[in-house]
DNA sequence: TGATTCTACGGTCTC
DNA sequence: CGTAGAATCA
């Protein structure tokens, strides 16, 4: 095959390059993967590079995910041949920590490749017992401030004695002992937190030369996607790895650079030409996605940046519609305006995506009840993940100390809960010895115990605890991950917990739990070790979940980079929301914006509107503000615009009551509307990372058991019985349904099912009318 | 000690 | 409105 078909001039020339750094700036919609995945594919077919020596780098899991697929198809499908190394950069990491991390124990004392991985909810509870040790509380600095903080001076290689050095102030010496502590915390526990594992992967190939060669060796061809997101580290990571072939080709748009406040450097893609002063530079700026009028509005927002290469995309697109642009009295009217032009879109072109995007995540809500008012489903991208759930991370939270003790910040996390009667006095007890002696929790508590340093109470509660974590630990080894996962809620308490309250949420939270025990099963089918599961989980992102088949998307910007609908809202245009309040006073962010605004805009393939409303509340309670209409609707030439006046007052009609009525629902109903975390999706998902073909299956939901002895009964001694736990259904009014658990027997049985777009619903099988699916 | 209620306060984007 | 931490009661 050729991969240089169909292909425009500067991609083919992007194809073919071979060998040296390449620069490729590739405008939005410029058909950026395609060309990507065409030179890997180009490289192993017609120049005879093994597929293991490429290594191409991707922000996402998705992402990763797809140019697997693709680069896949492309050579054939030929299951034989070994293909390319495609992953995010934190993943990669993770990887070579985990395989060939032992010599970062000589530079970072503690270090085993047996580091658990803090993600930020971590980082904040990290936080909080750091603040406590100090006699300080939140009014500091806020938990999160702080954690950027520290992430930010991290990724720019300024260390606790840095600042310290540099502090003017009494605030700042004490940020940067708490920095110092932190440091010092994590190293204790054996952790490392996201920034870690990029920088001390940079630490680990400087210091291990062999390591290093090895790498080089290893990947003779290097591929970044999205470059211009790429933060100092990333880009240090990126020089080691094509230290010694420089066979590096990074793409990206500077346009598009929107991860400033993460520690993205812009500098990285404007100053590549300085930084290998032989690359070869492509523009790809033929535009393949949007219509002319789509195009130009978007150019002409963003050319009002100063801090861009400069280019101007085209295309062969006709002129398409102008851009609708509307204002709205208030944030209602603006949510009822969208729904009602969705509905209308969808009847008309049946089968064609819409995404409503924004600024903040806040202000999907409204939007949402809109789109239930018009019996519209919808998928939320972002907000909370499966992951982020509580009853997830705490059972991982077991699992994660039962495979490195050390980890005091999830033992922190389980060490009462259920509640064993280990109170604040006892565990600020631990705490206290163990800052004494540098010791973890754990070993502080194994100590203590020894030394019968307890009053009577505690000593016995911990001693259970210690006894029941020492089993659960010698087990490990001789189980498969769900078999410990179920291990772990038997004997911690923690099923038992939640089986003992009768609520909707508690019901709930046993089918999340029992899905990851699912999941669990599932990676240990492929043969995935403890480690890799909770490495997956944490380093899953909530866009991964995103379904692009769904018809209508929420989703915030950011998530919505590298996608593309047929029709694009952009909602909440008004200054101090977007741009947002907080860039207000900054140049450099102010441009980053405007770069987030043309990235939305970008996303359009036909239609694309704008909306604004005159006054908005901040949050519930607070009386609505005036807003300014938002500077980048301006930049929009006006030639392009078609300016939807006020819709008549009928759309004007009472949502309070509807407010209240969805809010009930909510209230009963976890999961209502919510489908990117229904079973399906969950399952879908673990599904599709099990290897290039999905294979869509039935979920298998692990039945609630009868007593703790059922616990540990295998899961194919499931019921034969009709519209068992996992069989699916289908039901009048919902539509396709999983049946998550089932109670009692014959026709009074209570199933509760959960269904798409409806979320978790308890029915009696003989009223509900359901069938087999 | 643990569960429940009360109160104060606050909010960008996220690998 | 949510949430976190304080206060209160069993």
């Amino acid at each position: 095959m050729d991969f240089l078909q169909g292909m425009n001039p500067q991609q083919r020339e992007a194809v073919a390059h071979l060998e040296g750094p390449l620069l490729l700036l590739a405008g939005a919609g410029s058909g950026k993967t395609r060309v990507i995945t065409h030179r890997i594919a180009h490289l192993v077919e017609t120049h005879q590079v093994p597929g293991p020596c490429i290594l191409a780098v991707t922000f996402t899991n998705k992402a990763a995910d797809e140019m697997r697929q693709r680069v896949h198809s492309l050579l054939g499908g030929d299951r034989g041949r070994s293909s390319p190394l495609v992953s995010t950069f934190h993943s990669f990491c993770v990887r070579l920590l985990r395989r060939d991390g032992a010599k970062l124990a000589d530079i970072r004392p503690g270090f085993t490749r047996n580091f658990t991985i803090y993600d930020d909810d971590d980082q904040v509870a990290l936080l909080k017992s750091i603040y406590r040790e100090l006699g300080l509380d939140d009014k500091f600095l806020a938990y999160r401030a702080a954690c950027s903080w520290i992430s930010h001076n991290k990724s720019q290689r300024i260390g606790p004695q840095d600042v310290y050095k540099s502090a003017q102030d009494p605030k700042a010496s004490r940020m940067a002992v708490i920095y110092d502590r932190y440091e010092q915390r994590l190293r204790l526990a054996n952790s490392l937190d996201f920034d870690d594992l990029l920088l001390e992967s940079v630490r680990l190939l400087r210091h291990d030369t062999d390591l290093r060669a090895q790498y080089n060796r290893r990947f003779e061809f290097v591929m970044i996607d999205e470059y211009q997101d790429t933060n100092r580290t990333q880009y240090d990571l990126i020089r080691l790895l094509s230290d010694s072939h420089k066979n590096i080709v990074v793409v990206g748009d500077e346009d598009q650079s929107i991860y400033g406040w993460r520690g993205a450097d812009i500098r990285n893609i404007l100053d590549f030409e300085r930084d290998y002063p032989n690359a070869a530079v492509i523009r790809l700026e033929q535009n393949y996605r949007s219509t002319k009028n789509i195009l130009e509005a978007a150019s002409a927002v963003v050319a009002n940046n100063k801090e861009r290469k400069g280019k101007w995309l085209w295309t062969e697109a006709g002129t398409g519609d102008r851009i609708g642009i509307y204002e709205a009295a208030d944030a209602e009217n603006e949510a009822l305006f969208i729904a009602d032009n969705i509905d209308k879109l969808m009847r008309d072109f049946p089968g064609q995506r819409v995404a409503v995007l924004y600024r903040t995540n806040f202000q999907s809500r409204q939007i949402e009840e809109a789109l239930r008012r018009y019996n519209r489903q919808y998928i939320v991208v972002g907000g909370f993940s499966f992951y982020q759930r509580a009853e997830v991370k705490d059972l991982l939270a077991y699992l994660k100390v039962l495979l490195s003790p050390s980890d005091s910040i999830s033992l922190l996390r389980i060490i009462n809960n259920p509640a064993r009667g280990i109170g604040k006095s006892s565990i600020e007890q631990i705490e206290q010895f163990a800052l004494k002696n540098e010791l973890s929790l754990w070993s502080a508590i194994v100590r203590l115990l020894d030394e019968g340093a307890f009053p009577a109470r505690a000593e016995s509660a911990l001693r259970a605890f210690r006894n029941m974590l020492e089993d659960l630990m010698a087990a490990v080894p001789k189980q498969t991950i769900d078999e410990t996962l179920r291990q772990i809620l038997e004997r911690s308490g923690y099923q038992k917990m939640l089986a003992s309250v009768e609520t909707p949420e508690s019901e709930s939270r046993i089918g999340n739990l029992m899905e990851l025990v699912n999941a669990a099963t599932e990676a240990a089918e492929r043969g995935e070790s403890a480690t890799e599961f909770l490495d997956h989980a944490a380093l899953v992102a909530d866009s991964d979940s995103l379904d692009e088949q769904a018809g209508i998307s929420l989703l915030t910007m950011h998530n919505a980079k590298g996608l593309e609908f047929p029709f694009v809202f952009i909602a909440g245009l008004e200054e101090g929301l977007f741009p947002h309040s907080r860039s207000l006073d900054s140049a450099a962010q102010m441009e980053e914006e405007r770069r987030l605004c043309y990235v939305g805009m970008t996303r359009a393939e036909k239609k694309l509107f704008l909306t604004h409303a005159k006054f908005r509340r901040k949050f519930f309670g607070s009386p609505p503000e005036r807003c300014i209409p938002s500077r980048f609707l301006k930049e929009v030439p006006r030639a392009l615009v078609q300016s939807l006046g006020v819709q008549s007052r009928n759309t004007n009609v009472d949502l309070f009551s509807e407010q209240r009525e969805v809010r009930e629902t909510v209230k009963k109903n976890l999961y209502t509307g919510k489908t990117y975390d229904s079973v399906e999706n969950i399952n879908q998902f673990f599904a599709e990372r099990g290897g290039p073909a999905p294979v869509a299956r039935p979920p298998q939901v692990v039945q609630q058991p009868q007593r703790p002895a059922a616990a540990a009964a295998p899961m194919q001694a499931r019921k034969k019985k009709p519209f068992g736990a996992g069989s699916l259904v289908s039901h009048p009014k919902y539509g396709r349904g999983t049946v998550l658990r089932r109670e009692g027997e014959g026709d009074d049985a209570k199933l509760t099912v959960s269904f798409p777009g409806y979320g978790l619903k308890k029915l009696i099988e003989k009223f509900a009318g359901i069938r087999e699916e």
